[in-house]
DNA sequence: TATAGAGGTTCCCATCATGGGAAGGTCAAG
DNA sequence: CTTGACCTTCCCATGATGGGAACCTCTATA
């Protein structure tokens, strides 16, 4: 399998899976007499599972010791969980951060005529200008 | 005010100010004799439309484009409401989608002993096996 | 068999917003 | 006058990805 099979068969983009390697999140594979790279199962296989830590989020540094863990027949399943759980408590303060944001901007659309006229209570509010809620 | 100042009144940091002058997105200001920029509070006060802008989540770019309506008497409230409502359609997107992984990984987690023993659904998942999901 | 075009290789550059740090000039307090 | 804090410019790095050039290789078809 060479290189744009294994990443059709991933997902993974060709300059992707070559950045991978250069990295070192992944092994080089062998190579043809031609000097193209040939995929195995097990190494499209490791694509798939780095693909699907991407896809969750994980960094890849995380996804390179997550990999490292699956490798690792020994590990503790503990050492797993609390990446993952550190994983979600990082995803959770980004959700909030982002609803705040959405909060705040809503406030100010609702606020704002959308018309015409000049008159731009979001503008001002960037402008740090308090804003005139109208009472609830 | 020179930098240092324009900085911490503003929260935005010197080298952050001298980027934003450096891409056009504010104007260069005065300098002393000796070479250092001078802040009017004029200045500082459009540090601090962007600052604001960049706090809530706007790319420096879309922060441009407020700018110029901001400093545009005569701008429509329309374009600038369309603008914020497209940034917040991006935000929710976001959002769904983090949240998404979240769901994904406490699902796994929560199957996960998080003990002694190498037995772990999170990276059976990551690996592509299916996890077996305990009956409700 | 010659050729076209699809796909491989390496290498360099760009992105976006930010920080680090070097080398050197300036200012204020002791 | 020295010290230390601050300013200046310039270059480099980050993280993950894409773009593209220059060149090589394979395969199908005229």
């Amino acid at each position: 399998m060479n290189i744009g099979e294994a990443s059709s068969a991933t997902g993974v983009s060709a300059k992707m899976i070559r950045y991978y390697e250069s990295i070192g999140l992944i092994r080089a594979p062998l190579r043809t007499e031609s000097n193209y790279r040939v995929y195995s199962s097990d190494e499209v296989h490791t694509l798939r599972f780095v693909k699907r830590a991407r896809t969750l989020g994980f960094s890849v540094e995380e996804t390179a010791t997550l990999l490292g863990l699956w490798q690792d027949k020994e590990r503790a399943s503990a050492e797993v969980k609390s990446i993952a759980t550190g994983h979600i408590g990082a995803l959770e303060t980004k959700i909030v951060e982002l609803q705040s944001m959405v909060k705040t901007l809503k406030h100010l659309a609702n606020c704002c005529g959308g018309d015409e006229r000049p008159n731009c209570p979001i503008l001002d509010d960037l402008a740090g200008e308090t804003i005139k809620t109208k009472g609830h």
